[in-house]
DNA sequence: CGAAGGATTGAAAAGGGTCAACAATGGTGG
DNA sequence: CCACCATTGTTGACCCTTTTCAATCCTTCG
């Protein structure tokens, strides 16, 4: 019952920031109920366009929710080859993890701010409320989905079904009106797609003389035609 | 310490078939401290070659763990290209969700047995102990860790690479000796790796061409230069 | 207003895919 | 026990998608 109004709670913080579809929407709740009822202290702290938050192989104290801007956390090759897991969006939980260190670098995409609560306390918690352990295991499971989607990306769509999967994606996860407002450069999304900057950039144009999306600059994107791009996307 | 006393008596029923490897061996160890301790009934189950275990979208009801045999677990697009997202080999756990279904379609690669234990149980379990609850979370992340590896592998390395990580990987989990026997046929390692079983064949003669590795027919390969691979794989 | 980063577009190259033929392997039944 | 045949793997030739390299065009912001 304390979960129940805890839940019903979110909307009158994160209300102006939530975003819509299965994903981020459970996160967002499970993040709220696992915090404010174990009572642990949220602090708010704001990073700098392209400043890092946290790095592959450090120790994984903190957790965080993104509460403005955009996160890209990523692994790099050796020679600078990037590959971006996933893209944190307002009310995302990033940074938690079951080990000692982070395994995935993060920086913020534009000035962003972040609630972040120390790993140590969550652990805490969830050692007295089975809720919080559930909460804590259901993001992660969570994150996994989201990989095992993209592994199917990354291996087997083509230029075309991926740039289309990452359309509908950003429309369910932010288009707040017709518009959709990309926070992340053309590389961003090439380096989440397993693209060149080029081959999004022509793939985008080409759905644009294709009458499929309109642009108003390049990351201010209508999806004029969901419909088509849902059966690209395989 | 009960805890200890079942993490100690794993060898005994799993030593023969135990892997090596950070990833397998803790997961392994976590089972059998999980189900041991909550008194849960494990039956054993077999499988013949190609048979499915279970299908994307299905109810999540078991938890698997493999004791003899090989197992892959992909996800398919409509016009049924696939990708492989793991292999899971003895010793290996498999099929634990978070959530009530599966989401990836699971197959004997070879005749395979298996232990199973209903999740439901674990799930109890888990409300009374917290070193389960934190067991499930841990093995839900180990999986979260492989798949941030091969995003890595799917987005941006090249073929080579690709081969070559697969092969350090196998080494790793499956070789008792000097000789690796692997299970699996090059169609299925080339949907592990987002190739063609073409580009493998060829990417794997050349390994021999070169002296890195030699085979005793097409899936008993011994590597001749681990440091050659760990170069490649980038 | 001008500079600098970001995005688009073009042309050429390459890595890996496709299609096809052939070889090896191993399981089965005579 | 051996021979046959289906399955699996290898190799070659060609093709195509995507990458690479380069030039140019936009914006955005000092």
């Amino acid at each position: 019952m304390l979960t129940q109004s805890l839940t019903t709670s979110v909307p009158a913080t994160l209300g102006n920031l939530a975003n819509k579809g299965p994903y981020p929407a459970a996160a967002t709740d499970q993040f709220c109920v696992v915090t404010a009822h174990a009572g642990l202290i949220a602090t708010e702290f704001s990073y700098k366009k392209d400043e890092e938050i946290y790095g592959e192989g450090e120790s994984a104290d903190y957790v965080y929710q993104v509460i403005r801007g955009a996160v890209r956390s990523y692994k790099l090759l050796s020679d600078g080859r990037r590959q971006i897991g996933a893209f944190h969006l307002p009310g995302d939980v990033f940074g938690l993890e079951s080990g000692a260190s982070h395994r995935l670098t993060t920086e913020a995409i534009v000035d962003t701010t972040v609630r972040l609560v120390k790993r140590r306390g969550l652990e805490q918690a969830a050692e007295t409320d089975v809720r919080v352990a559930r909460n804590l295991w259901a993001m992660t499971s969570g994150d996994l989905r989201h990989a095992e989607d993209h592994m199917l990306l990354l291996g087997r769509k083509t230029a075309m079904e991926r740039v289309a999967t990452f359309l509908l994606e950003m429309d369910r996860r932010l288009a707040i009106t017709e518009m959709m407002a990309l926070p992340m450069c053309r590389r961003d999304i090439a380096d989440y797609l397993g693209l060149t900057l080029e081959t999004v950039s022509r793939t985008l144009s080409q759905l644009q003389s294709q009458g499929v999306l309109g642009f108003s600059g390049a990351r201010q994107i209508v999806l004029r035609n969901r419909q088509c791009l849902r059966n690209m996307d395989a």
